[in-house]
DNA sequence: GTCATCATGTAAGCCGTTACATGATTGC
DNA sequence: GCAATCATGTAACGGCTTACATGATGAC
């Protein structure tokens, strides 16, 4: 889940770890909190894998401008330079910011279509969709699709439940608002995927006879 | 979590690992998914806690009635006990039925009222709510309270988020349209925590006057 | 007597969090 | 020069899952 979210923001742009939590934090807080302690080491991972790599921090010294001998003009320099470096997201040496590659773009696809069985169906969908905008028009189609399903097994499950079979042990009035509520909302989150699969597929049409985008 | 769960079955009947492993998985199998792995460390947790104690798998073997001497008979008769031990969940000299004491029902409203910052909230609520029949009326008025507030600060901070600060990263429309679900789902559950509510009220209204129902 | 099921338990490992350690940069 | 914040990382720990080991009971 964390290397799917970290690839999709780094689709976007090059980031550090720091900025990266905060990215995280900001835009899909909703969904869990991540801390250093996973970040970082999720980091290394996907830098081992080649999925990631470091964007090296200052291209070269050699457009630094020489001294001119004159301090305050120095100084002025020098931080016209550390503003410009704070603005790109580059330079202050201790700081690593990472670059999706491609390799990291092919995986960033394949977590997109797998499905982690560990993790939380729910947040791991929402994580997805927010994802949707950097795979390709068939992944997102293929994730709505599959939702869809799931959410239709949910509702024949919870009816086959509530059907004859099972331990009969008639569920006091909380459970079974609980129940009721839960169908409720399972039926809504089906609408809304409806909704998202009709957009998406009008998208396709329109955009299909012109050039495949990426 | 899985605490809480372990002890509002009990508080129904008392059962052994195994079976509170199926009806955990039937009656709150949507919510989440318990291995043995965590279910008998917490039994034996709960049980060093003195929150649950083992009932003697036979109270005393003096009921046994005297072999006749026929052999049918005897047969029979053994058959007969197993059956009815089977039936009462009691006896099969290998399981351990567990049955909740007065700590563990008062653990049971500690757990019900205390607000685990680890545990899923969504998730964590829905097995309160399936335990409200089993701890008293202001307990769950005080859940159904704290979850209510909890959903307005949620709507809050949404709106807070739409508003003017932040990132200003333009949301693409997949993270627009999520936001914009998850506030509706969130606006709903709030009505129905109102309902709860009015509902709880209502039966507590009409108790009033007469003895408190434990 | 053997197979399926019931039943309890342990060990290894995953994944993540909290808390801690460290140090650079900036603003005052 | 000092505090706040930016920034990276590690170590300890917790909780849960999987897989494994074990054995009793009942059906045939």
């Amino acid at each position: 889940m964390l290397e799917l979210a970290v690839l999709g923001l780094l689709k976007e742009q090059p980031l550090h770890g720091y900025e990266l939590k905060k990215r995280l934090g900001e835009t899909l807080g909703f969904l869990w909190g991540v801390s250093y302690g996973s970040l970082y080491p999720a980091l290394r991972r996907l830098e081992t894998e080649g999925a990631i790599e470091i964007v090296s921090p200052r291209p070269v010294p050699a457009a630094v401008p020489v001294p001119t001998g004159s301090i305050t003009g120095d100084v002025a320099a020098a931080k016209l330079r550390a503003m410009a470096d704070r603005l790109s997201g580059a330079g202050r040496r201790t700081r690593k910011a990472y670059r999706i590659t491609e390799r990291g773009e092919q995986l960033l696809v394949g977590l997109f279509l797998a499905d982690d069985e560990r993790a939380d169906p729910e947040k791991l969908f929402a994580l997805k969709l927010a994802c949707c905008a950097h795979v390709p028009p068939e992944a997102r189609l293929q994730l709505l699709e599959r939702r869809r399903a799931v959410l239709l097994e949910r509702l024949a499950e919870s009816e086959a439940r509530a059907g004859g079979r099972g331990s009969r042990r008639t569920p006091d009035r909380y459970l079974t608002s609980l129940i009721e509520h839960r169908n409720r909302s399972t039926q809504r989150d089906l609408e809304w995927v409806d909704e998202l699969i009709a957009a998406e597929r009008a998208a396709m049409e329109s955009t299909t006879g012109s050039v495949d985008v990426a």
